[in-house]
DNA sequence: CGAAAAGTTGATCTACATCAACGTGCGTGG
DNA sequence: CCACGCACGTTGATGTAGATCAACTTTTCG
């Protein structure tokens, strides 16, 4: 862990999350500002949660990549999701008190920390917040469940192909993707921990995709040449993603409910 | 779907699970009797959500069994989890308008049925609840989680002992299972789409565990003779289901929070 | 520049899938 | 009341996707 800093109030990636979900206000802003105040960097390959330990700071991922992993006590791992800017760790650990999976970065990484209480906070001074976040997590929910599915009843090849398409729509959103090139800051262990694959495998599924010129790899650099085909492979159905088409939904959903409220009370 | 009737308020399982992190008060429980005022029955097999179609009222599941899952469009399909009473189907569906996933049930059910707008009205009015469901959505996500560790890490015969385990105490905490007997209303098929194996390979596996002494079966009964072993073969570590330890800790964080809050504001 | 980490490839093995057949209980209609 | 059909369970034989083992190359990094 290294430099805590202040940082002057502005846009951070889960400033920018939630602000996609709704138009945020300016207590919100300073709100939210304010639990972004100190900010930490770490180093790759280090834990910034560990499976079995306590629960410490909630943090907000504010630039890098991290992963979360769980493990078998014989040493066997899944990767459960890939941590991007904006995602929130340990959103609800003031309720759970050991983890029951790890975080750790894979490339250098910025956090913000603040203390769990200030979750408490949230829900009761900043209910559109709280909803927004609520959101955000089923957003996550939704894409755990569509890897169950990959890893269940996809092949090698579908899971990898599907896994290439979802992280290139997740990245492009926020603009960590261009033209269908993006990096991935990964091992194809740790790709092969992901898609429940051995290393060995992975290697050759990689290659069967680049064989086939549906993408390029150099080093940690991706370029998906044929999305349209990869996606097919993957048999891709960005449902589960739930991008956002009607921006602000959140915030029609909260002035419906105003008008509402007391007319429909307890009727 | 059958009998649509108004019921006296009284404790429900949504009811029983909230009040197990929080002391409900009597405006909260007057609001969740409200929410659960219209209750629905539905005949097993029917289909209380469809991947595809937009999503209507948010359901509370009050009795009987439920499933979610994911189809692919070749017909392959994996289970995503088991809804039980107390259970919330499609809590966030004013945010996303198309289900990526179905529910259907197993067993008969009855279901309680709210519009989405009633959930804005409680985090707009009820924090505690809120948070209370928030923090239910956690822990759907860390079983969840642990399911995708089956089936990428797990062998056949480990992520069976696994899910029997979690299902046992599961079902032990909400009074639906005694000296490790339970009903399991489910199909071998419907099982082997839960933990992503083959029919035949379910039914092995299953063998496997009944001539080892771990179970015995008859029809949709299980009971399980060696838990300690079967907890073994699964590697099965309890950390995930987050049963509460200290009961009403939800309670403490908001009482904490009431006491900092105006000492700490934009400290 | 040297060592460790990561990637690659071939040979072999195996857990699980697929195919095929048959048993069993049960609801329904003749 | 029987029989027919159908859903579900069971078991054996065989096929295969992916694991494991082993060796080697390339890249990374101190």
């Amino acid at each position: 862990m290294t430099r805590a800093r202040a940082i002057a109030p502005s846009a951070t990636p889960l400033w920018r999350k939630l602000g996609s979900y709704l138009e945020l206000r300016d207590e919100e802003k300073g709100f939210l500002a304010e639990l972004e105040r100190i900010v930490v960097g770490h180093p790759p390959r280090t834990d910034l949660l560990q499976q079995g330990e306590r629960y410490g700071d909630v943090r907000v991922m504010r630039d890098g990549w991290a992963m979360r992993h769980k493990a078998l006590p014989d040493g066997r791992r899944q990767v459960v999701n890939f941590v991007l800017p904006g995602d929130i760790i340990g959103i609800y650990c003031n309720l759970f008190d050991v983890a029951d999976h790890s975080v750790t970065t894979l490339t250098a990484v910025t956090v913000a920390n603040f203390a769990p209480e200030r979750v408490v906070e949230l829900f009761q001074r900043f209910p559109r917040l709280a909803a927004a976040l609520a959101w955000a997590g089923a957003k996550e929910e939704a894409i755990v469940a569509e890897r169950l599915l990959s890893l269940g009843r996809r092949t090698a090849l579908e899971r990898t192909a599907h896994l290439i398409v979802e992280l290139l729509r997740r990245l492009t959103v926020v603009n960590l993707a261009e033209n269908g090139r993006f990096t991935l800051p990964v091992t194809q262990e740790i790709l092969a921990d992901a898609l429940g694959l051995s290393i060995v495998h992975m290697n050759r599924t990689l290659r069967r995709l680049r064989d086939g010129g549906l993408i390029e790899v150099n080093g940690q650099k991706i370029t998906v040449n044929d999305l349209r085909q990869l996606a097919s492979v993957g048999q891709f159905d960005e449902l589960y993603l739930h991008l956002i088409r009607a921006p602000k939904r959140l915030d029609q959903a909260f002035e419906a409910a105003r008008g509402d409220r007391d007319g429909v009370r307890l009727a």
